[in-house]
DNA sequence: TGAAATGTTGGGGCG
DNA sequence: ACGCCCCAACATTTC
Protein backbone atom coordinates (compact mmCIF):
# COMPACT_ATOMS: atom_id res chain seq x y z
CA UNK A 1 0.00 0.00 0.00
CA UNK A 2 1.13 3.60 -0.84
CA UNK A 3 1.24 6.42 0.91
CA UNK A 4 -0.29 9.98 -0.04
CA UNK A 5 0.87 13.42 0.33
CA UNK A 6 -2.70 15.96 0.19
CA UNK A 7 -0.49 18.93 -1.18
CA UNK A 8 -2.39 22.39 -0.55
CA UNK A 9 -0.72 25.65 0.63
CA UNK A 10 2.36 24.25 1.27
CA UNK A 11 3.64 23.77 -1.81
CA UNK A 12 7.69 22.90 -0.73
CA UNK A 13 9.59 19.68 0.31
CA UNK A 14 11.63 21.50 3.38
CA UNK A 15 10.09 22.08 6.46
CA UNK A 16 7.07 20.44 5.26
CA UNK A 17 5.23 18.01 8.28
CA UNK A 18 3.13 16.08 6.31
CA UNK A 19 5.47 15.26 3.39
CA UNK A 20 8.30 14.57 6.13
CA UNK A 21 6.66 12.01 8.08
CA UNK A 22 5.21 10.20 4.25
CA UNK A 23 8.69 9.82 3.70
CA UNK A 24 9.31 8.72 7.29
CA UNK A 25 6.64 5.96 6.71
CA UNK A 26 8.99 3.65 4.32
CA UNK A 27 6.00 2.95 1.78
CA UNK A 28 5.73 4.64 -1.77
CA UNK A 29 4.80 8.19 -1.30
CA UNK A 30 2.76 9.76 -3.91
CA UNK A 31 1.50 13.35 -4.31
CA UNK A 32 -1.89 15.12 -5.20
CA UNK A 33 -2.69 18.24 -5.85
CA UNK A 34 -6.42 19.19 -6.13
CA UNK A 35 -7.58 22.71 -7.50
CA UNK A 36 -11.46 23.52 -6.71
CA UNK A 37 -12.94 26.61 -7.94
CA UNK A 38 -15.58 28.74 -5.96
CA UNK A 39 -18.20 30.47 -8.21
CA UNK A 40 -17.82 34.07 -6.97
CA UNK A 41 -16.97 33.32 -3.70
CA UNK A 42 -14.75 35.36 -1.50
CA UNK A 43 -12.82 32.01 -1.46
CA UNK A 44 -11.72 31.78 -4.81
CA UNK A 45 -8.61 32.89 -5.67
CA UNK A 46 -8.03 35.48 -8.82
CA UNK A 47 -6.14 35.42 -11.92
CA UNK A 48 -2.94 36.66 -10.64
CA UNK A 49 -3.06 34.51 -7.87
CA UNK A 50 -3.56 31.35 -10.01
CA UNK A 51 -0.43 32.34 -12.06
CA UNK A 52 1.59 32.29 -9.13
CA UNK A 53 0.04 28.88 -8.14
CA UNK A 54 0.42 27.42 -11.34
CA UNK A 55 3.91 28.34 -11.71
CA UNK A 56 4.57 27.34 -8.45
CA UNK A 57 2.76 23.89 -8.90
CA UNK A 58 5.42 23.32 -11.67
CA UNK A 59 8.40 23.81 -9.70
CA UNK A 60 7.05 21.61 -7.10
CA UNK A 61 6.71 18.63 -9.68
CA UNK A 62 9.96 18.88 -10.89
CA UNK A 63 11.35 18.86 -7.73
CA UNK A 64 9.36 15.68 -6.16
CA UNK A 65 10.17 14.25 -9.00
CA UNK A 66 13.85 14.82 -7.91
CA UNK A 67 13.02 12.63 -4.79
CA UNK A 68 10.77 9.97 -6.53
CA UNK A 69 7.62 11.59 -5.12
CA UNK A 70 5.37 11.62 -8.36
CA UNK A 71 2.70 14.66 -8.37
CA UNK A 72 -0.69 14.49 -10.11
CA UNK A 73 -3.21 17.56 -10.07
CA UNK A 74 -7.04 17.65 -10.56
CA UNK A 75 -9.50 19.69 -10.63
CA UNK A 76 -12.98 19.05 -8.60
CA UNK A 77 -14.06 18.64 -5.05
CA UNK A 78 -11.19 17.32 -2.60
CA UNK A 79 -13.52 15.14 -1.10
CA UNK A 80 -14.42 12.93 -4.10
CA UNK A 81 -11.20 13.15 -5.81
CA UNK A 82 -9.27 12.28 -2.69
CA UNK A 83 -11.05 9.02 -2.00
CA UNK A 84 -10.99 8.18 -6.14
CA UNK A 85 -7.17 8.68 -6.14
CA UNK A 86 -6.49 6.70 -2.67
CA UNK A 87 -8.37 3.60 -4.92
CA UNK A 88 -6.72 4.04 -8.21
CA UNK A 89 -3.04 4.58 -6.64
CA UNK A 90 -3.49 1.75 -3.84
CA UNK A 91 -3.23 4.58 -0.69
CA UNK A 92 -3.99 3.24 2.61
CA UNK A 93 -2.87 6.62 4.13
CA UNK A 94 -3.06 10.15 3.71
CA UNK A 95 -1.03 13.12 4.99
CA UNK A 96 -1.83 17.19 4.69
CA UNK A 97 -0.89 19.92 6.44
CA UNK A 98 -3.91 22.67 7.28
CA UNK A 99 -4.78 25.86 5.86
CA UNK A 100 -5.67 28.17 8.68
CA UNK A 101 -8.97 29.66 6.35
CA UNK A 102 -12.82 28.88 7.76
CA UNK A 103 -14.00 27.10 4.39
CA UNK A 104 -10.94 24.73 4.35
CA UNK A 105 -11.30 24.23 7.73
CA UNK A 106 -14.84 22.79 6.40
CA UNK A 107 -13.13 21.25 3.77
CA UNK A 108 -10.52 19.26 6.19
CA UNK A 109 -14.08 17.98 7.90
CA UNK A 110 -15.65 16.45 4.89
CA UNK A 111 -12.60 14.72 3.55
CA UNK A 112 -12.26 13.74 6.72
CA UNK A 113 -15.22 12.28 7.04
CA UNK A 114 -15.13 10.70 3.74
CA UNK A 115 -11.63 8.94 3.79
CA UNK A 116 -13.04 7.42 7.15
CA UNK A 117 -15.88 5.51 5.35
CA UNK A 118 -13.48 4.32 2.75
CA UNK A 119 -10.99 2.66 5.99
CA UNK A 120 -8.65 4.87 4.67
CA UNK A 121 -6.13 6.46 7.56
CA UNK A 122 -4.97 10.10 7.56
CA UNK A 123 -3.12 12.37 9.47
CA UNK A 124 -3.46 16.62 9.63
CA UNK A 125 -0.75 18.22 10.52
CA UNK A 126 -0.39 22.17 12.18
CA UNK A 127 1.16 24.37 9.33
CA UNK A 128 0.45 27.97 8.02
CA UNK A 129 0.94 29.65 11.24
CA UNK A 130 3.48 29.98 14.09
CA UNK A 131 0.63 28.81 16.68
CA UNK A 132 -2.63 27.06 15.70
CA UNK A 133 -5.26 29.99 15.71
CA UNK A 134 -7.25 28.17 18.51
CA UNK A 135 -4.52 27.71 20.63
CA UNK A 136 -4.17 31.53 20.54
CA UNK A 137 -7.47 32.90 22.44
CA UNK A 138 -6.32 34.34 25.66
CA UNK A 139 -6.71 32.62 28.81
CA UNK A 140 -10.46 32.80 29.62
CA UNK A 141 -11.40 31.68 26.04
CA UNK A 142 -11.89 34.66 24.20
CA UNK A 143 -10.08 36.11 21.72
CA UNK A 144 -7.04 39.09 21.38
CA UNK A 145 -8.93 41.98 19.99
CA UNK A 146 -5.75 43.50 19.79
CA UNK A 147 -2.63 43.13 18.08
CA UNK A 148 0.14 44.22 20.64
CA UNK A 149 -1.20 41.74 23.59
CA UNK A 150 -1.64 39.42 21.11
CA UNK A 151 1.71 38.98 19.71
CA UNK A 152 3.77 39.89 22.88
CA UNK A 153 1.61 36.89 24.41
CA UNK A 154 2.26 34.76 21.12
CA UNK A 155 6.43 34.98 20.91
CA UNK A 156 6.37 34.72 24.77
CA UNK A 157 4.83 30.72 23.91
CA UNK A 158 6.97 30.29 21.02
CA UNK A 159 10.08 31.08 23.43
CA UNK A 160 8.99 27.46 25.62
CA UNK A 161 8.11 26.16 22.62
CA UNK A 162 11.01 24.54 20.57
CA UNK A 163 10.66 25.12 16.75
CA UNK A 164 13.52 23.54 15.94
CA UNK A 165 10.41 20.00 16.17
CA UNK A 166 8.63 21.64 13.59
CA UNK A 167 11.50 21.72 11.15
CA UNK A 168 12.91 18.71 9.27
CA UNK A 169 15.95 18.70 6.68
CA UNK A 170 15.05 18.95 3.01
CA UNK A 171 14.25 15.24 2.16
CA UNK A 172 17.18 13.43 0.55
CA UNK A 173 17.55 11.81 -2.70
CA UNK A 174 17.75 8.48 -1.41
CA UNK A 175 14.71 7.58 -3.65
CA UNK A 176 14.90 7.16 -7.74
CA UNK A 177 14.43 10.43 -9.33
CA UNK A 178 11.45 9.55 -11.41
CA UNK A 179 10.40 11.49 -15.04
CA UNK A 180 8.28 14.06 -14.68
CA UNK A 181 6.37 16.31 -17.58
CA UNK A 182 4.74 19.06 -16.18
CA UNK A 183 2.06 19.30 -19.52
CA UNK A 184 -0.91 18.07 -17.43
CA UNK A 185 -0.42 20.91 -14.84
CA UNK A 186 -2.66 22.55 -17.91
CA UNK A 187 -5.55 20.57 -17.08
CA UNK A 188 -5.85 22.69 -14.36
CA UNK A 189 -6.56 25.67 -16.72
CA UNK A 190 -4.93 27.99 -14.13
CA UNK A 191 -3.57 30.63 -16.81
CA UNK A 192 -6.30 32.81 -18.64
CA UNK A 193 -5.98 32.65 -22.23
CA UNK A 194 -5.55 36.01 -22.68
CA UNK A 195 -1.04 36.17 -22.13
CA UNK A 196 -1.68 38.92 -19.98
CA UNK A 197 0.26 37.07 -17.37
CA UNK A 198 3.46 36.66 -19.04
CA UNK A 199 4.52 40.25 -17.57
CA UNK A 200 4.17 39.09 -14.48
CA UNK A 201 7.28 36.31 -14.66
CA UNK A 202 10.08 39.97 -14.67
CA UNK A 203 8.37 40.37 -11.50
CA UNK A 204 7.95 36.98 -9.34
CA UNK A 205 9.95 33.53 -9.61
CA UNK A 206 7.58 31.33 -8.20
CA UNK A 207 8.94 27.96 -6.05
CA UNK A 208 10.71 26.94 -3.21
CA UNK A 209 13.87 27.79 -4.03
CA UNK A 210 13.06 31.42 -4.94
CA UNK A 211 11.64 31.87 -1.58
CA UNK A 212 14.74 30.90 0.42
CA UNK A 213 16.62 33.64 -1.32
CA UNK A 214 14.56 35.84 -0.85
CA UNK A 215 14.57 35.17 2.91
CA UNK A 216 18.47 34.92 2.40
CA UNK A 217 18.74 38.56 0.30
CA UNK A 218 16.71 39.82 3.42
CA UNK A 219 19.35 38.26 6.27
CA UNK A 220 21.43 38.81 4.58
CA UNK A 221 21.21 42.66 3.21
CA UNK A 222 17.37 44.16 3.60
CA UNK A 223 17.10 43.69 7.18
CA UNK A 224 19.59 46.36 8.02
CA UNK A 225 17.83 49.45 7.29
CA UNK A 226 14.12 47.32 6.81
CA UNK A 227 13.35 49.70 9.52
CA UNK A 228 13.62 52.88 7.52
CA UNK A 229 13.52 51.73 3.48
CA UNK A 230 10.21 49.70 4.27
CA UNK A 231 8.06 52.70 4.28
CA UNK A 232 9.74 54.13 0.92
CA UNK A 233 8.01 52.33 -1.91
CA UNK A 234 10.23 53.56 -4.61
CA UNK A 235 12.91 51.53 -2.89
CA UNK A 236 13.04 47.85 -2.89
CA UNK A 237 12.72 47.14 0.90
CA UNK A 238 10.66 44.62 1.78
CA UNK A 239 11.03 40.81 1.50
CA UNK A 240 8.58 40.46 -1.01
CA UNK A 241 8.10 37.04 0.85
CA UNK A 242 4.21 37.57 1.01
CA UNK A 243 3.57 35.29 -1.89
CA UNK A 244 5.86 32.70 -1.19
CA UNK A 245 4.54 32.45 2.31
CA UNK A 246 0.73 32.54 1.15
CA UNK A 247 1.76 29.43 -1.06
CA UNK A 248 3.52 27.88 1.79
CA UNK A 249 6.25 27.88 -0.64
CA UNK A 250 8.35 28.99 2.67
CA UNK A 251 7.42 27.80 6.38
CA UNK A 252 6.47 30.45 8.62
CA UNK A 253 8.36 28.85 11.50
CA UNK A 254 11.26 28.49 9.31
CA UNK A 255 11.02 32.08 8.70
CA UNK A 256 10.54 32.60 12.31
CA UNK A 257 13.34 30.67 13.19
CA UNK A 258 15.98 32.31 10.54
CA UNK A 259 15.11 35.62 11.84
CA UNK A 260 15.74 34.80 15.35
CA UNK A 261 18.94 32.89 14.62
CA UNK A 262 20.20 35.84 12.75
CA UNK A 263 19.32 38.72 15.05
CA UNK A 264 20.32 36.21 18.38
CA UNK A 265 24.19 37.46 18.21
CA UNK A 266 23.91 40.66 16.02
CA UNK A 267 25.85 43.19 17.31
CA UNK A 268 24.08 46.12 14.86
CA UNK A 269 21.26 47.79 16.29
CA UNK A 270 19.49 48.88 13.02
CA UNK A 271 19.58 45.21 11.81
CA UNK A 272 18.39 43.82 14.97
CA UNK A 273 15.30 46.47 15.08
CA UNK A 274 14.77 45.52 11.19
CA UNK A 275 14.50 41.94 11.91
CA UNK A 276 12.53 42.39 15.13
CA UNK A 277 9.90 44.84 12.70
CA UNK A 278 9.86 42.14 10.01
CA UNK A 279 8.88 39.55 12.58
CA UNK A 280 5.80 42.04 13.87
CA UNK A 281 5.01 41.80 10.10
CA UNK A 282 4.90 38.17 10.53
CA UNK A 283 2.82 38.53 13.44
CA UNK A 284 0.09 40.55 12.08
CA UNK A 285 -0.15 37.37 9.89
CA UNK A 286 -0.81 35.48 12.18
CA UNK A 287 -2.85 37.79 13.95
CA UNK A 288 -5.17 37.79 10.80
CA UNK A 289 -5.47 34.17 10.70
CA UNK A 290 -6.59 34.53 14.81
CA UNK A 291 -9.17 36.94 13.97
CA UNK A 292 -10.49 35.17 11.12
CA UNK A 293 -10.93 32.33 12.90
CA UNK A 294 -13.04 33.67 15.80
CA UNK A 295 -14.60 36.16 13.13
CA UNK A 296 -15.31 33.80 10.59
CA UNK A 297 -18.08 36.55 9.21
CA UNK A 298 -15.46 39.26 8.33
CA UNK A 299 -14.93 37.88 5.48
CA UNK A 300 -17.90 39.03 4.15
CA UNK A 301 -19.24 41.95 6.75
CA UNK A 302 -17.51 44.05 8.83
CA UNK A 303 -16.75 43.52 12.27
CA UNK A 304 -18.55 46.23 13.39
CA UNK A 305 -21.87 46.14 11.93
CA UNK A 306 -22.59 49.41 11.15
CA UNK A 307 -20.21 50.19 8.83
CA UNK A 308 -22.21 47.62 6.78
CA UNK A 309 -25.38 49.61 6.57
CA UNK A 310 -25.91 52.13 2.99
CA UNK A 311 -25.14 55.13 5.81
CA UNK A 312 -21.88 54.30 6.22
CA UNK A 313 -20.71 55.09 2.40
CA UNK A 314 -21.18 56.88 -0.75
CA UNK A 315 -23.48 56.29 -3.36
CA UNK A 316 -21.19 55.39 -6.78
CA UNK A 317 -23.98 55.39 -9.44
CA UNK A 318 -22.45 53.25 -12.38
CA UNK A 319 -19.58 52.11 -10.21
CA UNK A 320 -17.76 54.96 -12.20
CA UNK A 321 -15.44 56.13 -9.29
CA UNK A 322 -14.81 52.12 -8.05
CA UNK A 323 -13.46 51.66 -12.19
CA UNK A 324 -10.97 54.79 -11.63
CA UNK A 325 -9.59 53.63 -8.92
CA UNK A 326 -9.25 49.95 -9.91
CA UNK A 327 -7.55 51.29 -13.31
CA UNK A 328 -4.99 54.13 -11.39
CA UNK A 329 -7.35 57.27 -13.17
CA UNK A 330 -8.13 59.10 -9.96
CA UNK A 331 -6.31 61.94 -10.83
CA UNK A 332 -3.85 61.44 -7.57
CA UNK A 333 -0.88 60.70 -8.32
CA UNK A 334 0.47 58.36 -5.52
CA UNK A 335 -2.78 56.02 -5.67
CA UNK A 336 -2.92 56.20 -9.43
CA UNK A 337 1.09 54.74 -9.26
CA UNK A 338 0.27 52.16 -6.71
CA UNK A 339 -3.04 50.91 -8.77
CA UNK A 340 -0.74 50.42 -11.74
CA UNK A 341 1.67 48.70 -10.21
CA UNK A 342 -0.66 46.23 -8.75
CA UNK A 343 -2.17 46.11 -11.67
CA UNK A 344 1.73 45.69 -13.94
CA UNK A 345 3.01 43.28 -11.06
CA UNK A 346 0.70 41.23 -9.04
CA UNK A 347 2.35 43.39 -5.96
CA UNK A 348 1.64 47.08 -4.26
CA UNK A 349 4.12 48.11 -1.56
CA UNK A 350 1.89 47.74 2.12
CA UNK A 351 2.49 51.82 2.78
CA UNK A 352 0.56 52.01 -1.07
CA UNK A 353 -1.94 49.63 -0.03
CA UNK A 354 -2.78 51.33 3.00
CA UNK A 355 -3.04 54.87 1.14
CA UNK A 356 -4.82 53.42 -1.81
CA UNK A 357 -7.39 51.52 0.94
CA UNK A 358 -7.67 54.77 2.96
CA UNK A 359 -8.65 57.11 -0.21
CA UNK A 360 -11.41 54.63 -1.69
CA UNK A 361 -13.05 53.95 1.54
CA UNK A 362 -12.90 57.55 3.05
CA UNK A 363 -12.06 59.62 0.25
CA UNK A 364 -14.47 57.90 -2.60
CA UNK A 365 -16.72 56.55 0.35
CA UNK A 366 -16.90 53.16 -1.31
CA UNK A 367 -17.35 50.31 0.79
CA UNK A 368 -14.37 48.38 1.59
CA UNK A 369 -15.66 44.81 0.55
CA UNK A 370 -15.17 46.38 -3.45
CA UNK A 371 -11.62 46.90 -2.45
CA UNK A 372 -10.57 43.76 -1.06
CA UNK A 373 -12.89 41.97 -3.96
CA UNK A 374 -10.24 44.35 -6.16
CA UNK A 375 -6.96 43.05 -4.32
CA UNK A 376 -8.06 39.61 -4.18
CA UNK A 377 -8.72 39.17 -8.11
CA UNK A 378 -5.29 41.33 -8.54
CA UNK A 379 -2.80 40.16 -6.02
CA UNK A 380 -0.22 37.45 -6.75
CA UNK A 381 0.06 37.21 -2.58
CA UNK A 382 -4.03 37.63 -2.43
CA UNK A 383 -4.59 35.94 1.38
CA UNK A 384 -8.04 36.28 2.51
CA UNK A 385 -7.54 36.36 6.45
CA UNK A 386 -4.55 39.12 5.69
CA UNK A 387 -6.83 41.32 2.73
CA UNK A 388 -9.81 41.09 5.65
CA UNK A 389 -7.69 42.78 8.09
CA UNK A 390 -5.77 44.87 6.11
CA UNK A 391 -9.33 46.56 5.09
CA UNK A 392 -11.65 46.39 7.87
CA UNK A 393 -8.22 48.38 9.60
CA UNK A 394 -8.00 50.96 7.18
CA UNK A 395 -11.82 51.22 7.34
CA UNK A 396 -11.68 51.43 10.76
CA UNK A 397 -14.49 48.64 11.86
CA UNK A 398 -12.18 46.01 12.69
CA UNK A 399 -10.39 44.58 15.35
CA UNK A 400 -7.54 46.88 16.78
CA UNK A 401 -8.29 49.33 13.96
CA UNK A 402 -7.14 52.05 12.83
CA UNK A 403 -9.77 55.19 14.27
CA UNK A 404 -12.07 55.97 11.72
CA UNK A 405 -10.87 59.83 11.27
CA UNK A 406 -7.48 58.79 10.87
CA UNK A 407 -7.47 59.42 6.45
CA UNK A 408 -4.61 59.28 4.78
CA UNK A 409 -3.83 62.41 2.17
CA UNK A 410 -2.15 60.84 -0.57
CA UNK A 411 -0.46 64.35 -1.21
CA UNK A 412 1.11 64.38 1.56
CA UNK A 413 1.90 61.05 2.17
CA UNK A 414 3.66 61.13 -1.32
CA UNK A 415 6.01 64.34 0.04
CA UNK A 416 6.62 62.28 2.88
CA UNK A 417 7.72 58.96 1.43
CA UNK A 418 8.16 59.09 -2.35
CA UNK A 419 10.12 62.64 -2.10
CA UNK A 420 11.81 63.01 -5.39
CA UNK A 421 8.61 61.44 -7.10
CA UNK A 422 10.52 58.22 -7.87
CA UNK A 423 7.74 55.56 -7.03
CA UNK A 424 5.03 58.22 -8.51
CA UNK A 425 7.27 58.65 -12.39
CA UNK A 426 8.13 54.78 -12.15
CA UNK A 427 4.32 54.19 -12.91
CA UNK A 428 3.26 57.18 -14.25
CA UNK A 429 5.63 57.56 -16.64
CA UNK A 430 4.00 58.75 -20.12
CA UNK A 431 1.26 59.67 -18.68
CA UNK A 432 -0.89 62.80 -18.95
CA UNK A 433 -2.13 63.10 -15.36
CA UNK A 434 -5.67 63.71 -14.92
CA UNK A 435 -7.92 66.29 -12.71
CA UNK A 436 -8.40 64.65 -9.46
CA UNK A 437 -11.83 62.66 -9.61
CA UNK A 438 -12.60 64.15 -5.71
CA UNK A 439 -11.19 66.79 -3.71
CA UNK A 440 -9.18 65.42 -1.35
CA UNK A 441 -10.69 68.07 1.12
CA UNK A 442 -14.00 68.12 0.52
CA UNK A 443 -14.26 64.03 0.55
CA UNK A 444 -12.00 64.11 3.54
CA UNK A 445 -14.72 66.02 5.47
CA UNK A 446 -17.45 64.35 4.41
CA UNK A 447 -16.08 60.96 5.25
CA UNK A 448 -15.19 62.63 9.02
CA UNK A 449 -19.02 63.39 8.69
CA UNK A 450 -20.28 60.21 7.73
CA UNK A 451 -18.40 57.96 10.20
CA UNK A 452 -18.85 59.90 13.01
CA UNK A 453 -22.70 59.93 12.43
CA UNK A 454 -22.13 55.59 12.08
CA UNK A 455 -19.81 55.53 15.34
CA UNK A 456 -22.19 58.09 17.29
CA UNK A 457 -25.67 56.59 16.51
CA UNK A 458 -26.82 54.34 19.94
CA UNK A 459 -29.08 51.30 19.35
CA UNK A 460 -32.04 53.01 20.12
CA UNK A 461 -32.03 55.24 17.25
CA UNK A 462 -31.14 52.08 14.83
CA UNK A 463 -34.19 52.10 12.22
CA UNK A 464 -34.78 48.53 13.40
CA UNK A 465 -35.24 49.27 17.23
CA UNK A 466 -37.41 51.80 16.16
CA UNK A 467 -39.87 49.78 13.47
CA UNK A 468 -41.07 47.96 16.66
C1' DT B 1 1.24 52.59 10.55
C1' DG B 2 -2.63 60.94 10.20
C1' DA B 3 -4.03 65.48 9.17
C1' DA B 4 -5.74 69.79 10.15
C1' DA B 5 -7.00 73.16 13.42
C1' DT B 6 -5.71 75.46 17.29
C1' DG B 7 -2.57 76.94 20.93
C1' DT B 8 2.04 78.33 22.62
C1' DT B 9 6.55 80.12 22.46
C1' DG B 10 10.39 82.78 21.31
C1' DG B 11 13.37 85.40 18.24
C1' DG B 12 13.76 89.40 15.47
C1' DG B 13 12.19 93.62 13.16
C1' DC B 14 10.34 97.80 14.14
C1' DG B 15 8.52 102.13 16.07
C1' DA C 1 15.20 99.66 26.52
C1' DC C 2 10.66 98.41 25.69
C1' DG C 3 6.35 96.82 23.88
C1' DC C 4 4.22 95.29 19.91
C1' DC C 5 3.55 92.54 15.95
C1' DC C 6 4.72 88.89 12.88
C1' DC C 7 5.49 84.35 12.09
C1' DA C 8 8.15 80.23 12.14
C1' DA C 9 8.54 76.27 14.93
C1' DC C 10 6.81 73.36 17.90
C1' DA C 11 3.10 71.31 20.93
C1' DT C 12 -1.66 70.15 21.77
C1' DT C 13 -6.20 69.19 20.56
C1' DT C 14 -9.68 67.65 17.61
C1' DC C 15 -11.70 65.05 14.09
Amino acid sequence: MKALVWFRRDLRLRDNPALAEALACGRPVEAVYIHTQHNDSHASAGAASLWYLHHSLVELQKSLAGIGVPLRVFSGSAETRLSAFCAEIGASNVYWNRVVEPAQEAVDQEVGKVLSRAGIIFSVFPDDCLIMPEQAYKKDGSAYRVFTPFWRSLQERLETQPLQARLSPLPSGSRQPIACSTADLDVLQLLPEHPWHLKLHAHWQPGEVSAQRLLETFLEIKCAQYETHRDYPAIDGTSRLSPALHFGEISVVRVYAACREAGMFEPDENTRSGIRRFLSEIGWREFARHMLHAFPQTAENSLNARFDQDAAWEPDPGDRLLYAWQHGETGIALVDAGMRELWQTGWMHNRVRMIVASFLTKNLGIHWREGARWFRDTLVDADLASNTLGWQWVAGCGTDAAPYFRVFNPDTQARKFDPEGRYISRWLANRLQAPPIVDLKASRARALDRYQRVIRQTVAQSPIKRSE
